[in-house]
DNA sequence: GGGCTGAATAATATCGATATTTTTGGCTGA
DNA sequence: TCAGCCAAAAATATCGATATTATTCAGCCC
């Protein structure tokens, strides 16, 4: 057997073009409703058409841009109603998912929930004091504790869903941000779910966590 | 405007592709772990590499094959383990669906869901008396069934995840059919469900659903 | 004899060009 | 003036060929 090397050094283009529409994507670089064309796109990253088709078969698969056979892509449209929707099937579908990993909670999993609590409350928020700016640290350890919460539940196919949803909160809460920033301290909120997880009380948890996504769907359909 | 014609008279060949290669690799004509070469496919189904890869790329998205960068595709495997997490997940999942389409019940989705038992009821599972031959309609009205049960649930997240997760385990069920057929009545599981649905009581309903895919996982189960 | 090395081989990934399809815009006729 | 239609233009979808990358296998060194 041959010494394996880093794997993602050498990822090929499809991967890497992949990669950066879906954060474009994700980020709002490319608004919702744009028309993304093969040759616009093909020019602005760099590559064949291959590369581009391909990376937007899986993006529209995962729901991030849609697919009109014969008129090309566009970006999955955001409405407030869509916003409501994907609120409401994440606190149920998480809910869910909680649930089930408190009920097969592990000291170890107790511990790594703990620890990614840690984690991001040492880090900030804004990478700026007076104006937001956003912090990549601090996302990536959101995420990670988001879904640490969850890792214990038992499906890996309940986990993907939720990942799913999160990544597309995510991209309404960017897309929020460019026209406004509200300020807020969701660490509190962060501390009342892991506190309850620990006391191992689902009920509490559950609410704690419907809370968090309820008041970040407030605030982001007061912005727009 | 223009005259519309069947939007489905022309579809492009990206889009039939992958409806063909996902219909054989639900039924198995693809064995799990296969190796789905580039150049095998696009000989079989008579087209160009890209057409192929897009649809492989789709499919990968969606968990029917697994892309190995740089090595690529194969059929997604399947195990004991997976079948197992699948039908847990679906339980949950269907169980969390069912319950909220119940509490927004309507009178209009009431009747969808008695109709569609009724033209199922009235459907042979098999094509043949003897020996067990898939009877594709009776497959069609199936599917149909399970989806109105789920419909008013009130989230497309939520229905597409079930949608996601029923032709997962049709899958299984077409490769357990391969090697044996065990005759089941399914009928009365089907009808225990809607009773308690039009009686309104969620905890019944919900209990008669995870029984019915308690029962399918344990059959297939028992083959392999 | 066993494991490593490095060309030969086979496959994937990518490109550039072409064939189709949709869209645009101007023209005609009422 | 406006609807309908045809031709030109733009874009998507597809192909065939090429560049790149993994794999195989024979030969070599230890």
């Amino acid at each position: 057997m041959t010494t394996e090397l880093a794997p993602e050094s050498v990822a090929s283009l499809t991967l890497s073009t992949y990669e950066r529409l879906r954060t474009d994507v994700l980020s709002g670089t490319w608004a919702p409703g744009l028309k993304l064309g093969i040759e616009s796109l093909r020019e602005h990253y760099g590559t064949g058409a291959t590369p581009i088709r391909e990376a937007l078969n899986r993006l529209a698969a995962e729901g991030w841009v849609q697919h009109m056979d014969q008129r090309g892509f566009v970006v999955t449209p955001v409405s407030e109603e869509a916003l409501r929707e994907l609120a409401k099937t994440r606190i149920w579908v998480e809910t869910l998912a909680l649930t089930q990993a408190m009920q097969a909670s592990t000291p170890e999993w107790e511990e790594k929930v703990v620890l990614a609590l840690h984690r991001l409350s040492k880090t900030p928020r804004s990478l700026r004091q007076e104006n937001y700016l956003e912090n990549p640290a601090w996302e990536k350890l959101h995420r990670e504790f988001h879904m640490a919460l969850l890792a214990n539940c038992g499906s890996r196919w309940l986990l993907g869903f939720c990942e799913q949803l999160y990544d597309q909160a995510y991209r309404y809460r960017q897309l929020a941000m460019k026209s406004a920033y509200k300020r807020r301290d969701e660490s509190d909120e962060h501390k009342q779910v892991v506190d309850a997880v620990v006391a191992g009380n689902v009920a509490v948890a559950c609410a704690a966590l419907t809370h968090h996504y309820e008041k970040t769907a407030q605030i982001i359909l007061s912005i727009e």
